[in-house]
This record gives C-alpha cells, structure tokens and sequence, in this order.
DNA sequence: CTCTAGCAGCTTGTATGGTAGTATGAAAGC
DNA sequence: GCTTTCATACTACCATACAAGCTGCTAGAG
C-alpha cells in the first residue's frame, strides 16, 4: 500500500480502505486494527485511526472499544436505508433539472453517456462503474446542488458493496446505460413525471439483486431483513415487471 | 465546561461545540485551535482534534491545514444545499408513511404535537425545538429508516444557525405547529400528495427568513447568493401567498 | 474432570513530544 | 517613507508513549 507523502495521510488510508471494503478485497468479518494499517501503510497509529473513524461513520467498519475493528458484513437493512434516502435525493435532482438545469449541462450528461457505450462495448466494466458515478454525480452539479452529492456518495459505498458482488451478470451494462438515456430524456422533455419514474426505476434495480445475492454467499451479509419500506417496494417491483431481461433485450 | 470522565471524550466536545456554535456562543470568525478546546475542556489535544474533524464535516468549522480552525460564517448556499435534500427526504418520508406507518406511531406523533401546544403556551422554547426534533425524529422512526434520520440531522445544524438567529419574531411556534398538525392528518388520510404539500409547506418556511437575516446580520453571514434551484422555490412562495401572517392568524 | 481466578496479550482511548508550514511584526536596506 | 527580509510565535499534522479495558488461555483448587 503505498500513498503520497506530501498530501494529508489520513484522508489516502480512508479512500485506499474504503475501495478496498467495497471491491471485497477486505472481507466481511476481518479485523482492522489500527497497529495493522499503520505499519500497512507505514505511517503511525494517528492517521490510521483518523480513517478508520470516518469508515466507522461511513457504516463500513464497526469499531469497538477496547476490543477492536472489523470489516462489517453488507447489511441487507443499510442498503435498503440507503437506497432510500438515494432515491429521495435523486428523484428530487432529476425533478430539479427539469425546471432549471442548463443547456450545457445536459450535453455534458450526454456526453458521459456515450463514453458509458464506449466502455460498455469495449467490456470495460470499471470504467463504466467511474462513467456511472461521474453521471449522477453531473446530475447533482446540473442543478448546483454539491450536499446532494455528498450525502448520495456518502451511501453508496453500501450500496456499491452489493454491485460489486453482482458485477457480471446482474444489471448488464446495456440496461443501465438505457435506463440512464431514459432519464436524461425526461429531462430534456422537461417532463417532471417521466424523470421521475426513470429516476425511481434506475435506482430500484438493485432490490431485485439483493435478496438472491443475500441468500447466494450468506457468509457475507448479516440476517436482518429488508426494511419494509423497500420489502413494499420490491413486492410492487416483482408483481409488475414479470420478465426484466426479455422485455429489454 | 464540563464533561463525563467515563464516557468517550472526543463525541462529548463534538456535541459541546455543536450546540455552542449553533447557539451562537461561538460567533462565526472565531479561532478554535486544538490547544485552546483542550485546555478549555481539561482534555489532551487528541479528542479535540477528532471532534474539530468531525465539526469539519458538518461544515461548521474550517480547518486550514497549518494556519488554525475556525468557526464557520452561516453560508446562504450551505443553507439552501441543505434544505433541498431536507425536504427530498422527508417528503419521502412522510409519503412512505401513508402507505406503511403503524398506527401506534402516528398516536406517538399526536402525542408529541400534543406536548408541542403545551411548550408554545408556556413560552418555552428551547422544549419546543427539542419536540420538534423529535416530531422530525418520529417520522422516519415510523417506517423504520434510520438512515433518513442520520441524513436529515447531520444537515439540521446548518438550519438550527439560522432557526435560532430568528427565534422570537419569524416562524412562530403555533404556525409550526399547526403544519405538523396538516403533515400527520395528511398520513393519516394516506393522502400521498397533501402529505408532500404540506411538508414542504413546512421546510420552506426558512427560505422566507433566510435573505432578510442575511441582510439584517451581514457579518454572521458569508456573501455566496441563493443556490439557483433555492431562489427558484423563493420567488414561487413570495409571489404565490403575498401575506402569509395575515392567512395564518 | 470441572470450574474459577488470575495473568498475558491484544485492542482502542488518551496524553505528550516533535516537525513543517504559515502569519505577524520588527529590523534592515533602498 | 516604503519595501524587503528574517526571526518569532503560532498552527495543524504526525509520531510516540502511556493508560484502561476486554479476551482467552492457563494454572490451580474443589
């Protein structure tokens, strides 16, 4: 692990940890204490510490006193807490845009978009991940809105635990990147509802993963349930939209 | 200043400083260096750095690495940023609520708006803001998202700044009042689109006090204008319920 | 053999020392 | 008098040392 020694340590350990815990690299369960990570990264116990609290904060860790630090298990119940909130914050974004997003801002999302081809195309899936974020992040900065994105960002950690784990055949990249074209379409049209639905369907995707993805590596997730404000969501979902694949491809 | 030996350190002070920097003990401008908090609270400089960091990502302090940490000038743009994905999660919320809040829940919501008339007719304000926190608090609680309470909290505090530079004269507590009465008789007509009104009737109340403080208290204030998606919902109220006291009383 | 008490070996939490960088102000040169 | 330079005092940041607490093993008593 190694870091610039000009910049501020702490805030490099979080950022290095954090991509760790969300590609799996660090597995659930794992003990993170803070001598590990200092002589990890070769620094002292201070920065390490620094960011293990802003991981603990980001509900990636769970740090207990006297006792020590551990890699938590993906939380079926945070993610669908998160995905909340997201949907809230970005259903309210896309409306927004609707109303006063500028011109320019619009064909910088397009633009993304066609990257995402590019990278899809090419099976460049972390690219597309990057290209993914940068879109709803340009979302956010259409309407100048930074607190959005950064509570948005603040989640998704949880929720990009779960996409990872399902990065092959789940969501493929085509769909996504429809429905991304959906919801700058509505947008365009200035068409407050249709952003909407878009926005709700997007970000409803990963409910249906979550509970095969639960049941699938059982080792990594805790066994609470969804919470039921995401359960009444997913019933809805499963009822209404019989075959996903086949009516899109 | 005072603090429980046993318990953590570093959340206590966080929690001091919060509430002295949001009551305006701690005027905006004011350096706060590790040094000074600690002696301040009989701690080492440790626990006071984490929670001038922790203040940090509250945006109520500014650390300027090598120079010194001070408080924060109430920023219009922070205020607004805020306030917009507020009222995106609560509206979600109190749409969620309609469809699946227990009863039991809204009968604890009574309670508290029950408990609110009596702190108004007593004067007591400082009980009020706590039972509107918990009014807040409630809801989310009601269909069971944790997460949407930890957003809209870490957010509050920019908006307590503002809510305790205009205690006496604007937004008077019978008239909060009598919105959360509209926002919890909407849930309980599971009335998706009354409960959106009214809450955010209710969030944007600020927005009516926000630019005439700013005005009025100009070096508590950074100079950063309205966001645009802000200033767009201004004019709207301003133009669409000319005298609002008058409607109310 | 079972159970309990105590002792290492961990952990996080706290305190303190040292370093690099910045602002301030005084003194020297133009 | 004005500008530039340098010394000083301050800061946050990093490293290290100490203290308090929990876990788990081990040894000894019943």
């Amino acid at each position: 692990m190694k870091l610039d020694e000009k910049a501020p340590i702490a805030p490099q350990i979080y950022a290095q940890l954090r991509e760790a815990i969300i590609r799996m690299r660090l597995l659930p369960g794992q003990p993170l204490s803070e001598k590990d990570i200092a002589t990890m990264f070769g620094s002292s116990r201070q920065p390490a510490r620094e960011a293990l609290i802003k991981l603990a904060e980001a509900g990636l860790v769970r740090i207990l006193p006297q006792r020590g630090t551990f890699v938590m298990k993906v939380s079926t119940r945070a993610v669908g807490d998160v995905r909340f909130v997201r949907e809230a914050v970005e259903v309210a974004v896309a409306r927004t845009c609707c109303r006063i997003a500028p011109g320019e801002a619009l064909d910088r999302l397009h633009g993304l978009i066609e990257r995402q081809k590019q990278a899809a195309a090419a099976g460049d899936q972390d690219g597309f991940l990057t290209l993914d974020e940068a879109f709803h992040r340009g979302l956010a900065e259409a309407i100048d809105c930074a607190e959005a994105w950064r509570v948005v960002e603040n989640g998704k950690a949880q929720m990009d635990r779960v996409r990872y784990l399902s990065l092959p055949e789940a969501s493929p990249m085509t769909l996504l990147i429809e429905q991304h074209e959906d919801i700058l379409a509505a947008i365009r049209a200035k068409d407050e509802e249709a952003a909407t639905a878009a926005m709700r369907v997007h970000l409803r995707e990963i409910l249906l993963a979550l509970p095969r993805l639960a049941a699938q590596r059982p080792e990594l997730f805790d066994d609470e349930p969804l919470p039921a404000h995401a359960e009444d969501l997913r019933a809805a979902q499963h009822a209404g939209t019989p075959p996903r694949i086949i009516t899109r491809t």
